[in-house]
DNA sequence: TAGCTCGTTGGACAA
DNA sequence: TTTGTCCAACGAGCT
């Protein structure tokens, strides 16, 4: 009976997994997860390694209940501990997801070399992604570089396919194969923070789901009007799941639009628009891969970005900048690994446009600290709140964090959740306390510089600076 | 081919 | 309070 090598990365889910769905039709399966050092672009990020860990332990539960475990294993290369794996359970087949970013792409190909001069079977499946990076092409057959033209393609023209059930039944190896511990992996030691991850996220396949649903019931109707309100419940939260693999694109694809009946198709429009941003960064990732290292504008390598971590660095990745609704994002970031997409742009654009930091130490930030960081994501989102990516916002375009505070958090609700020292602060000075008069500093119990930072720099004047810089480079 | 239109997420200012 | 215009310029993508 032939035996196939299932390699889970970040697909750590059994339905609509067609690498594990075609391999148990075939017959026997091993599961695996390995842990190499050839990942990929960047070694994951603490919060990220948590949610993995979490993640892991529950593919393996469901994989139990099925009668088979998850192997685990670590080493170099990925295709030393494949090639014995092959060998110790005489595989016949080795089976994957699709994957997408860059190196892990020329990884997968020389894996797949080897694996195939062995005379071992290997296959591919598609379901990371609706689309194939390669199929969407504008008329001239070159890759998209602008969003909407993108998505009015995918829209009209992808089939996107109908998600796959679980397999009815897993039939194991039958010889007992040797796994290595979850806890050795040192996923969870060097990360403090667990605690409110704990009480925020539920990390399983089921929770996926789950999650999903109930976007879909109470959130997905008024999702167009309500996704930029940080204080509202307005938004999927699926990202997390959606970044491992426990829920695919395309069963949130027909959730979305099957539960869409007798609901604002606007709405549903919208989140789907939405979904094709995570399209739209993966299609520009692929055929971009310089984007992981360079500013895509090229002017933008020669702009004088501060490179080091000063104070005002530490400040921004501890909440501390004075702005309210900046430390509200961050401490939300800081909490539960996690931060509201309207909060990651001001904040983000006062990192890189205000502070004039360059946006890879941002976009590193996040990487460590996002439940969600998604490589492809990432870097589109940072570069293109920073001006410099591929379609991106134009530089000229500063966020006023205040005003931004003001539109999207008017009673200041989301601040003060995140900022209890702020609590008893009235909402017409909570967007900018500095300005406060000392009875209402008084009465609200607040002493700025002691229970609250003043601003660290001048809000209007910095993003000033920035746009002088700006136009110097473009004279040059 | 050449020309036309448009560009996820803003802000200042005027009316 | 709300709405419209301009800001600077360019290149993608369509017709």
């Amino acid at each position: 009976m032939s035996v196939t090598i299932v390699w889970f990365w970040n697909d750590l889910r059994v339905s609509d997994n067609p690498a594990l769905y075609h391999a148990a039709k075939r017959g026997r399966v091993l599961p695996v997860f390995i842990y190499a050092e050839d990942i990929g672009v960047r070694k994951l990020g603490s919060v990220k390694k948590w949610w993995l860990y979490k993640s892991l332990v529950s593919l393996n539960e469901t994989l139990k209940k099925y009668g088979v475990g998850l192997v685990i294993r670590t080493g170099f290369d990925t295709v030393s501990v494949l090639k014995e794996l092959v060998r110790e359970v005489k595989a016949d087949a080795v089976y994957w997801n699709r994957r997408f970013d860059p190196t892990m792409v020329a990884r997968d190909e020389r894996v797949k070399k080897e694996l195939i001069s062995l005379g071992v079977k290997v296959e591919c499946f598609d379901s990371f992604l609706l689309h194939d990076p390669n199929e969407i092409l504008t008329s001239t057959g070159k890759p998209y570089a602008v969003f909407t033209p993108f998505w009015k393609r995918l829209r009209k023209d992808v089939n996107v396919p109908r998600p796959l059930p679980s397999p009815e039944r897993i039939q194991g190896v039958g010889v007992r194969v040797r796994s290595e511990k979850l806890e050795d992996l040192g996923f969870l030691p060097e990360f403090k923070r667990c605690e409110s991850l704990e009480e925020f996220w539920k990390v399983s396949e089921d929770a996926a789901r789950e999650r999903l649903r109930r976007f879909v019931t109470s959130s997905l109707e008024g999702y167009e009007r309500d996704r930029d309100f940080p204080y509202l419940d307005g938004t999927s939260l699926i990202s997390p799941y959606l970044a491992s693999g426990l829920i695919s694109p395309r069963q949130v694809w027909y959730e979305v639009i099957g539960a869409s009946e007798g609901k604002s198709s606007k709405g549903v429009e919208a989140f789907l628009r939405s979904l094709a941003w995570r399209e739209f960064s993966y299609h520009l990732l692929y055929h971009n891969p310089s984007m992981l290292e360079k500013s895509v504008k090229s002017i933008f390598e020669r702009f004088p970005w501060r490179l080091e971590k000063s104070e005002f660095y530490e400040r921004w990745t501890a909440g501390l900048t004075g702005i309210p609704i900046i430390d509200a994002g961050m401490r939300q970031l800081r909490k539960v690994g996690w931060m509201h997409n309207r909060v990651r742009m001001i904040v983000a654009s006062w990192f890189t446009k205000n502070l004039l930091f360059h946006w890879k130490l941002g976009e590193e930030w996040f990487w460590d600290t996002l439940v969600d960081a998604d490589i492809a994501n990432n870097v589109q989102n940072w570069q293109w709140v920073a001006g410099c990516g591929i379609d991106p916002v134009p530089f000229f375009r500063v966020f006023n964090p205040i005003l931004q505070s003001r539109k999207f958090d008017p009673k200041g609700v989301y601040i003060k959740k995140w900022l209890p020292e702020l609590e008893k602060f009235p909402s017409e000075y909570v967007h900018e306390p500095w300005k406060a008069p000392l009875p209402v500093l008084k009465r609200a119990g607040v002493e700025l510089g002691k229970d609250y930072p003043l601003p660290m720099i001048p809000v209007e004047e910095s993003g000033r600076t920035a746009l002088e810089l700006y136009k110097r480079l473009r004279k040059d």
